[in-house]
DNA sequence: AAAACGTACAACCGCGTAGAT
DNA sequence: GATCTACGCGGTTGTACGTTT
């Protein structure tokens, strides 16, 4: 049995909103609140599917957006956040008050990914298109952690990989969660103390979760998760 | 002036998922 | 557990507007 449709097609208005509509959606999200979009806009009487209502709202007639141009701030931290969560643009907006993950996504589509081919770097992979073949490290550091909403998009992955490694019969240490993320680190001296005697695994995170024990039967290019005792280094091979 | 082309972004579509039944 | 429903998300499309030829 198919999935039902979210309205009835034939009674619905499609394309660019009207001012008088848009005013009834406000009119009545200021009386009634957001939410039940699916009763929404027969209660206000507009010939719109509940997602549209809900899309129109959310990215265009919400009081708290702030439009405008992106600052360089804006800019940077997007990009930033772009290469720790992805194409996540939900995730990406609740960083950046105001903004919504359409803008933020149109944003990226049309000037960012410009400005990071200009600068030479493969916006997907956010590494030097001249320089592929090298790996490069993400450092996501355990000490001095302060932002919380990074912690909650790390930890899955770290429980992930602290489940295979229980699987591995190894010793699953007191984690602190509480997260920072450090610039990626250059410094020899850090990663040789991580490679020497702490490292614990390395691994990509599809293939490890596929439930693959060790990286040479990995054949794919996913990013390397090596976890020490206070820090996990995400390695693009 | 106007046709062709490029850009920006609002809006749509289909899918995944959580919660309800 | 199976099915249904609504919501939210990310990819894609449509189109208005600006620029170039």
């Amino acid at each position: 049995m198919g999935r039902s449709p979210c309205c009835e097609k034939e009674h619905t208005n499609k394309g660019a909103w009207t001012k008088e509509e848009d005013e009834r959606l406000i009119a009545h999200i200021k009386v009634h609140g957001e939410g039940c979009w699916r009763s929404l806009p027969k209660a206000a009487g507009l010939q719109r599917c509940g997602k549209s209502c809900r899309l129109r709202w959310i990215n265009y007639l919400r009081p708290d957006l702030k439009r405008g141009n992106f600052s360089d701030n804006e800019d940077e931290l997007i990009i930033k956040l772009h290469s720790l969560l992805g194409n996540k643009w939900s995730m990406i907006a609740a960083r950046l008050p105001g903004r919504t993950d359409n803008e933020i996504k149109n944003y990226w589509n049309t000037h960012i990914r410009r400005k990071l081919l200009s600068r030479g770097i493969d916006p997907l992979t956010h590494k030097p298109i001249n320089n592929i073949d090298n790996v490069s490290n993400l450092t996501i550091s355990f000490k001095n952690m302060q932002d919380k909403s990074i912690q909650e998009e790390i930890s899955p992955i770290w429980n992930q990989q602290e489940e295979l490694l229980r699987r591995q019969n190894h010793r699953c240490p007191d984690l602190n969660l509480d997260l920072c993320i450090s610039p990626p680190s250059q410094d020899n001296k850090y990663l040789d103390n991580i490679n020497v005697g702490k490292e614990r695994t390395l691994m990509c995170f599809s293939c490890s979760s596929a439930g693959l024990q060790n990286r040479e039967e990995c054949q794919c290019y996913e990013p390397f998760l090596s976890i020490s005792n206070n820090s996990v280094l995400v390695k693009y091979m």
